[in-house]
DNA sequence: ATATTCTACGAAAACGTTTTCGATACTCGT
DNA sequence: ACGAGTATCGAAAACGTTTTCGTAGAATAT
């Protein structure tokens, strides 16, 4: 049996009038408690739930968020959807998921999908190629209709929202400090090109510390990796051609790379060389070695980017025209692969 | 400036009426060329996009599909959903993410609130927490209304719906069949509690595979793990206790977890033991050593049965009565872990 | 000149709610 | 018995679309 149940059905079946039923429904004293009673077990009986489209448009908000992200099948991105799952579902709101593969033009879509009414706000991260181009016209254009939007992790400043990032500067700069303080002091850095933010500042940070402790710094000790799905010789090549004690890696994929061919090359880690790589994801936790990792708690921060959205958004009526950006702490947990 | 563009706002500002401006947009003959001219300017001049939730309430249709799975930080879901985000939305479906956590409670209360009419259809793969209960009537009240279901991986018979599974029994099967061929003849699985069918499945496919060449199979050789996050202790035990020449593993974590005891043991992967896992994930590509698997095609699954699914939700005038399950074959990769 | 057909547009219903505003009939106080 | 108050309900608008139907005037045919 299919048919959906309706107000109307009911209101049909009972012959009351709509209104009744919805009052009635909603336990208004207007209404008799004996019709209260009849229309309520009536309702329950046939299962009766109202109609959140129908609902999305009286009220003009659809309690649903939207979430852009480049890709799903990588570990950190998949640890902030959990987290922007679970705190929205606490507060009665929906999450819708896209993904725009890293690239410019299916964010661009994505995005205008989504902002035709389907949702209330917007939470992202921004594709590689959109970071490239620098071109931000459709977050601009989704905030110019009042369409909250709060960034995280590869964020930009062009835009007026929300944001919840690390300090990838500080984090390149404790990593850097943790091998130094451990004694060593011959440190590559394995990471993404510059347009990735996380990239570059977390490189930066690494330079500083080296800096403060009156290290030179080389460009021999960097090597940016352009394609990630292509990166075994370039970093074979790195870690071998220069005689590093102790490696930094951007992320999981880079460390584990590193340290495959450094102990092919029959080096010990991290006996011979120490690594610590960012990302305290899934690798890192079962690689051999384990992999000491600076997290980035994902999780946390899918939490707090989905509470101060819904914040925003249930606190409209006030023009709440200022926008903040939480930094999210570090945590580096130590493992195997530093001494 | 806020103000979003509707039909009407048009209407009065051009000073026609709301089914002109409707009419107009959609290149209606029963319009002038003039006036659908001006109002197609203007409203490209405002960035006019239709509102989707009054398209969806008019329509019946919402053009969104909705999504449950157990956990989203889990190579194989992950997969899944990029799978199905990808085809659903060459088709112009957008994708809706729920998570049960493996909680029944969860997975009830995320059907109900997506049944409501936020969605067209269901795409699931069911909690650990229903398939132990065999609770499925959340599941048949959806379909009961009308609304289809397409299941994956972790199913059930009792609900008429459209299915995408792969072959757990020939896959235990042929990952036994390899290591018997490979010369192995003391072989071990680590799978989990019964009720989880695909672990079950595989441990049956394992099973006969041995008793055809002639194998008693005998208790010991079986581990079935409860407590996913603390099997360490367990699978350390049950490798070392037993005198096993290679191991199947009904997932990567489980293999690798065995992979490191062994080492730790002195064993040598795979001289003394070979192992093969199921989930071609990203731990078996990095671990010491890598691991041979076969391969779930996640991606494939969610691209498949989002395709059902579609194809189910816009026939769906002619009574399509009839249901499919489609089993997608699995891929053994041959890597380190086995001769 | 009259009847017919086009042309170009508007009114209204429908999708499923919620809410405001009446409207009816009854009770009560005087 | 009459006005005021109360209890109980219904009509209608609104959210933003699309679509069916109606209609006015103009053009054409007889």
């Amino acid at each position: 049996m299919p048919q959906k149940i309706t107000l109307k059905k009911i209101s049909k079946d009972l012959k009351v009038s709509v209104s009744t039923v919805s009052k009635a429904l909603r336990d208004s004293h207007e209404i008799s408690i004996e019709t209260r009673d009849r229309i309520k077990n009536y309702a329950k009986k046939f299962n009766y739930k109202p109609n959140s489209i129908a609902l999305s448009l009286k009220n003009q908000k659809t309690k649903k968020i939207g979430v852009i992200i480049p890709e799903i099948v990588h570990y950190f991105f998949a640890t902030v959807i959990s987290g922007v799952e679970r705190v929205a579902n606490k507060k009665g709101y929906q999450v819708i998921i896209t993904l725009s593969g890293e690239s410019f033009d299916k964010e661009v879509v994505n995005m205008e999908m989504l902002a035709n009414g389907s949702i209330d706000g917007f939470i992202m991260s921004l594709s590689k190629e959109t970071m490239e181009k620098q071109d931000f016209h459709h977050l601009r254009e989704v905030t110019n209709q009042g369409m909250p939007i709060v960034m995280f992790d590869r964020v930009c400043n062009d835009i007026p929202c929300d944001k919840v990032v690390i300090d990838d500067v500080a984090a390149g700069h404790e990593a850097a400090e943790f091998l130094l303080r451990k004694g060593r002091n011959k440190l590559g850095i394995i990471s993404t090109v510059d347009y990735v933010n996380v990239g570059r500042l977390r490189s930066q940070g690494f330079k500083e510390a080296l800096q403060q402790r009156g290290f030179d710094v080389e460009n021999h000790q960097f090597l940016k990796i352009e394609d990630i799905d292509n990166c075994e010789d370039a970093i074979e090549d790195f870690v071998l051609e220069n005689d590093f004690d102790s490696l930094v890696a951007v992320n999981e994929l880079f460390a584990v790379t590193a340290s495959k061919a450094l102990q092919k090359a029959g080096k010990n880690i991290p006996k011979d060389v120490a690594i610590v790589a960012f990302t305290d994801g899934i690798l890192s936790k079962y690689a051999s070695p384990t992999l000491t990792t600076i997290g980035q708690q994902g999780e946390e921060m899918g939490g707090i980017a989905a509470a101060k959205l819904i914040e925003k958004l249930e606190s409209k009526h006030l023009d709440n025209e200022s926008y903040e950006t939480v930094i999210v702490k570090t945590s580096l947990v130590e493992r195997e692969s530093t001494p």
